[in-house]
DNA sequence: AAAAGCGACAACCGCCGTTTA
DNA sequence: ATAAACGGCGGTTGTCGCTTT
């Protein structure tokens, strides 16, 4: 019954990656390509290799799961490294106060940055950046504000709402349907002024479906019917005013829609086109 | 110069949904 | 059908380097 481990664990090494195993792990993906990590350990481990000058993987004593973590936060040559910009932060912060603490959905949005350099960076900078500005991170509204509002950045109400879109939005008639009945997805209920939610009618496209090739390329945001892949079609469509396919035609891209920048396909005026996804 | 404090970030841990034997 | 591993994610921790005392 059941699988046999991908490695055995009191042979793994732990702890900071030297140079000679980022170099195994990036001979490994270079040769066989990302994903199934479960047998690159097997693979890049297997002490019957030939020779050190063709299988420059070889002993590459880590789990799988390290291996993963380590590619897709440091060595993917995809990778930006240096400074966040403040358009960078803003579209952080902004996306945020939309997913919550979604990093892997937010890093979706921001090419070459990966979930943990976005969640270490929130952690470090933009958490205290709002706190200056007086506004609680997790909310995103001003401290002296008590108002609790019912959003996905509570993981108790995202399972919730997760389970949820399975009942309503497993086709787009569902979720233009779905989308005015859920009480507590309703942004423009919120009684209090200056929410910053976006009103009902100001449609939101966060353009989950044809982003850029970033980290989307291994996970399409919209073919999936993972609970998370649903949620983010429900994030899209929460504040559809009007069906799916007449929405796509008025739609905005998400850089016009945070008032980033303007681009050609919202306005006439040209972009310089980091986050130009329309 | 040394110790303490702090910030940054890589890496680990544990959980959850999915896949597979 | 079931149990166990996989893959992915978010939260947390450990470590390193820089600054301050």
């Amino acid at each position: 019954m059941g699988r046999s481990p991908c490695c055995e664990k009191a042979h793994t090494n732990k702890g900071a990656w030297t140079k000679e195993e980022d170099q195994r792990l990036i001979s490994y993906i270079r040769l066989h390509g990302e994903g199934c990590w479960r047998s690159l350990p097997k693979s890049a481990g297997n002490p019957l290799s030939l020779s050190l000058s063709l299988f420059p993987f070889r002993g590459l004593l880590r789990c799988g799961k390290s291996c993963r973590l380590r590619w897709i936060n440091y060595l993917r040559p995809d990778l930006k490294r240096g400074n966040f910009t403040d358009e960078e932060d803003e579209l952080i912060i902004k996306l945020h106060s939309l997913l919550g603490n979604k990093w892997s959905l937010i890093a979706g949005r921001l090419p070459g940055r990966t979930d943990n350099e976005i969640k270490n960076y929130w952690n470090t900078h933009i958490k205290r950046k709002l706190m200056s500005r007086g506004l609680d991170p997790q909310t995103h509204r001003p401290f002296n504000d008590t108002y609790q509002p019912p959003s996905p950045r509570n993981d108790a109400t995202l399972r919730h709402q997760s389970n949820e879109i399975k009942l309503t939005t497993d086709s787009f008639e569902d979720a233009k349907c779905s989308s005015g009945t859920t009480e507590e997805t309703q942004p423009d209920q919120h009684p209090q002024k200056g929410h910053q939610h976006p009103q009902k009618g100001q449609l939101l496209n966060l353009d989950l479906a044809i982003g850029p090739p970033s980290q989307t390329e291994t996970r399409p945001a919209w073919s999936g019917n993972s609970a998370e892949s649903k949620l983010e079609r429900r994030v899209a469509y929460e504040f559809l005013p009007v069906a799916p396919s007449a929405a796509a035609a008025q739609a905005v891209c998400l850089c016009c829609q945070i008032g980033l920048q303007k681009c050609s396909s919202c306005s006439s005026s040209s972009s310089t086109g980091l986050y130009r996804y329309c």
